[in-house]
DNA sequence: CGCGGAATTGTAAACGTTTTCTAACTCATC
DNA sequence: GATGAGTTAGAAAACGTTTACAATTCCGCG
């Protein structure tokens, strides 16, 4: 069942059938419904491998994310592929895992595979990967980080805004002493979330207590742990700031089983709200990044680049951020005794 | 930069270099070691498509699942992606989303794409999309239901094992009103799911209310909305068994904006056994069903069809179930009443 | 030394499209 | 009625591989 197939049943050429598959437009009407009637008797859809080869374009997408367990990555996947196939685009998905090695292979496979472009949503891990799709002239996305170049774009989350909210809203029920969990710090965005924090702490009049700042990894083991060196300390944080939603229900398990209690104990604010956020014990209050507007963003500036190769676009974007309260933060359990201490110290 | 490059280069044919690359062993090692220096020094990879045009194979395996967005099916994904890179497979995933008409797309997309072969872990909606692929001669495996021919095999789960636990465990416990949440009855599995809980329920001497089993459709937002219709009841099961861990996560929500608790008021058993039970709060009794069993199952299966074509192989594979107690069941709040009226029954 | 057969290499024909280029045709204009 | 411009259809050449088949080389044996 290929092309001449339908060609001969319409009784044109190869060639017109080709045209009339790819609407292109001057081809005569008669002939159009005449091969559009062969192709729905015969059932037939042409072979993408020979299109790509010849036509040179794969339309493929290629994802790459860090690890699709966190489940940020799946409902972004799931914008992503959405908006990738409405478009007429098929979406071919690679984790790194966080591991150099898997990065290197996921490049590779998105090479050979061909793909008409690649968004890279890992947050800033491997620069190496850069440099092939930029010889490779492969349009590409980043978050955070990206080259300068004509064929790519990068999108900017705004975590400054979302974070210094986060920390304003504990400062404003009563925390002095806030702690935070980062994420891996070898990802751009973990160094630049931890610097944010840093950073509104500093604005908010608090200052920072090295040893209530943990580096995590993003995972719910890794928030669990994180949280139990922290309680091996003397002195505890009121609150504590996560580098994801997913490090803080670790964090929130890790409490449980020590038997404290979120918010009387401790004060918990995520990052990402996934929809999971909504349904955590109790609900985590969170700064909400858009997976759904990072995934449109991503497959639309891909396209961009595609199809208009030196147009002019924007090179980069900017994703906004917000603060979303539930009922992880509260009151901390000595308010009263640190208002006392405010008091006193005439602010 | 391809194969007459490298051939160019290493003062051989073509014919020559693809030998090579593919492997044949009827290559002599002197010029098989001239084409590999060739082919690093030019950083040189085949074109995938030109070879899967001439070759007939894509080594590409399609993956369909109903939704990204229930954490089962990333733990699925990961383990699924894994060993099929290992052997040298790419993956194309779709999700249905249960709707037919993605259903629909999905199946037009892999056999577009021409994948080698395709998994439909689905958990039995669409029964549609076999005849395709069955048609197209496509290796398939199937969950739970499945056609019988040479090129497919379906894995079976063995639900009732697993979920007599779960009901064994509630009654051991002194449970005698037990509810269930399914999933969307429309899908195969969903329907076992209920049927094996309601034949264990049997088994231990208890009988169903029909009031207290509900649909859910196996999302967060579908358990939390069924317990609240169970709530509205005005009598109350003292445990719940759900089709899912996500129901369950659903539940506990429900539960907790009711101001009632998990286990003291309700017992409550999942289904998967997602890593993310573990980390409820409390933490999820639940039955395990093993992803990457399913996972490598499915992959190897699938493999061994494309490989060797009519092979013998087993054309049905059981997956084991197994309870995994946690902190969500305990004694009924009623314990000693019920405990009393078993006294006087003689029992 | 020549011949047959085995082993290995190279040539060329696929694979199913898109796309360039040429040919044919239509129509208006002179 | 002939010429030229402007359309539109078809023939054929790509695209980068694999692989059937032919050709060459090598070796052993008569």
């Amino acid at each position: 069942m290929d092309i001449r197939n339908v060609a001969e049943r319409a009784r044109v050429s190869i060639a017109t059938v080709s045209r009339t598959i790819n609407r292109v437009t001057t081809v005569d009407p008669v002939l159009a419904a005449r091969v559009w009637k062969a192709v729905e008797e015969l059932n037939y859809f042409p072979n993408t491998q020979a299109r790509a080869l010849v036509s040179g374009r794969s339309r493929l997408l290629g994802l790459i994310i860090s690890e699709i367990t966190n489940p940020f990555f799946p409902e972004l996947i799931q914008e992503f592929e959405n908006t990738a196939v409405e478009k007429g685009y098929e979406i071919l998905i690679g984790s790194t895992n966080y591991e150099p090695k898997k990065s290197e292979q996921c490049v590779r496979r998105m090479l050979e595979r061909k793909v008409d472009g690649v968004a890279i949503m890992t947050f800033g891990i491997e620069e190496l990967m850069l440099d092939r799709f930029v010889a490779g002239e492969i349009p590409t996305v980043f978050i955070d980080v990206g080259p300068q170049t004509s064929q790519s774009t990068t999108l900017m989350v705004d975590y400054r805004k979302g974070i210094f909210e986060g920390v304003q809203h504990l400062a404003v029920l009563g925390h002095r002493r806030i702690g935070f969990i980062s994420g891996p710090l070898k990802l751009r965005s973990a160094e630049i979330r931890k610097t944010a924090f840093l950073d509104s702490l500093r604005s908010v009049g608090l200052t920072a207590n090295a040893k209530w700042i943990v580096e995590g990894d993003h995972t719910l083991d890794g928030g669990r742990d994180a949280m139990k060196k922290l309680l091996e300390q003397e002195e505890w944080p009121s609150a504590i700031l996560c580098s994801n939603d997913m490090t803080a229900i670790g964090v929130q398990h890790a409490l449980f089983e020590a038997n404290l209690r979120v918010p009387d104990d401790f004060s918990l604010i995520g990052f990402d709200d996934i929809h999971l956020a909504e349904y955590t014990i109790p609900p985590l209050t969170t700064v909400r990044m858009s997976c759904k507007d990072l995934a449109r963003a991503a497959v639309n500036s891909l396209l961009a680049n595609i199809d208009w190769q030196a147009n002019s676009h924007e090179s980069t974007q900017m994703i906004p951020t917000g603060l979303v309260v539930r009922q992880t933060t509260g009151l901390p359990k000595n308010a009263l005794e640190d208002l006392a201490v405010k008091q006193g110290s005439g602010q």
